[in-house]
DNA sequence: TTTAATCGGCACTAGTTTAGTGCTCTTTTC
DNA sequence: GAAAAGAGCACTAAACTAGTGCCGATTAAA
């Protein structure tokens, strides 16, 4: 019912995490790696769960990974150049809305029955859109920033 | 991951199917009925889980009820007067996108360990709001004319 | 060179959710 | 009274989610 999974909060509040740390130093300065270990530290969340994430994202090419003792993550860009609709994406895939999202291949495995007479499949394929903008529209950095409206639609800011 | 769930399109397109029905008719007409049977002859879905949809939109007061023989369901209102929120919320809960969308039970059900120190709940009940404002400006009206934008978002007829 | 920290990948279990069905009861028209 | 229709309860099987285990690869440090 339009929820995140846990390995996606997970990651969320790890990429928060590093975006204040982000923040707290200078502009200049390379951000410095932290290990899952660390973060599963500071947030009492299952610390394996959130390496899955971690290591997700670096899949996404959200994160960039050092291995090694002193390894760890850190962001590949900066907190205002990464969405929170690629971070979704790389956690958990690209938000469907309906089961026929991926309609190329939807007719191919057999896909839903109703599709060639759905009255609902292209409207709601246009407020999947809808979503996707807005989860494109809110970046890092303003998830990081916690005064901030996070969306842009109750402040002028947007 | 952000999807429907099939209750809820069955849901839809059988109110999407009422309010086209309603379309063709002159505004001062009384709807009349339709029975779960009759949706389910036109569109290739599971008459039982459809006449699940439309139990629950009756509790949720989306639709009338009458029942026996010649009985069946209309809108309790015009289209234009009833949001994809209402609908949604009736057919699978209202939108959480955390588990801890009910935040007043949360604590008392030992919900989610992170909640004193998590960085993103703040943020995402923000964006909730945002997805759920997106829902509550969709009609059926909307949804049911397929050449308009329901989201309102693309076009300037918002 | 050994050790230990760290990421990376595969697989597995248990619990929850979803999809779908079965059966019975009540209401209402014919 | 028979048949059509909604209302309620319960049930099964499949899919997904949350979480864990194990081991290999890499790298800085002792
Ligand atoms: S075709 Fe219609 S019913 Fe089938 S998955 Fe797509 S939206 Fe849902
Ligand atoms: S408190 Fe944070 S981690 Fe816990 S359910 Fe809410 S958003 Fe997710």
């Amino acid at each position: 019912m339009l929820r995140l999974t846990k390995r996606t909060e997970y990651g969320l509040i790890a990429l928060v995490h590093m975006a204040e740390l982000a923040a707290a130093r200078p502009a200049e300065a390379e951000a410095e790696v932290i290990s899952a270990r660390a973060i599963g530290d500071i947030f009492p969340v299952p610390k394996r769960m959130l390496a899955e994430a971690l290591k997700h994202l670096q899949q996404g090419g959200i994160l960039e990974s050092t291995r090694g003792v002193r390894g760890g993550y850190r962001l590949s860009r900066s907190a205002d150049q990464i969405s929170l609709g690629e971070i979704v994406s790389a956690l958990e895939g690209p938000p469907t809305l309906t089961s026929c999202a991926g309609l190329g291949a939807a007719s191919a495995d057999g896909g839903c029955e109703v599709e060639p007479v759905c009255p609902i499949r292209s409207p709601l394929a246009r407020l999947r859109t809808g979503i996707w903008t807005l989860f494109e529209g809110v970046t890092l950095q303003a998830l990081a920033d916690r005064s901030a409206d996070p969306t842009g639609l109750f402040s002028a800011t947007g």
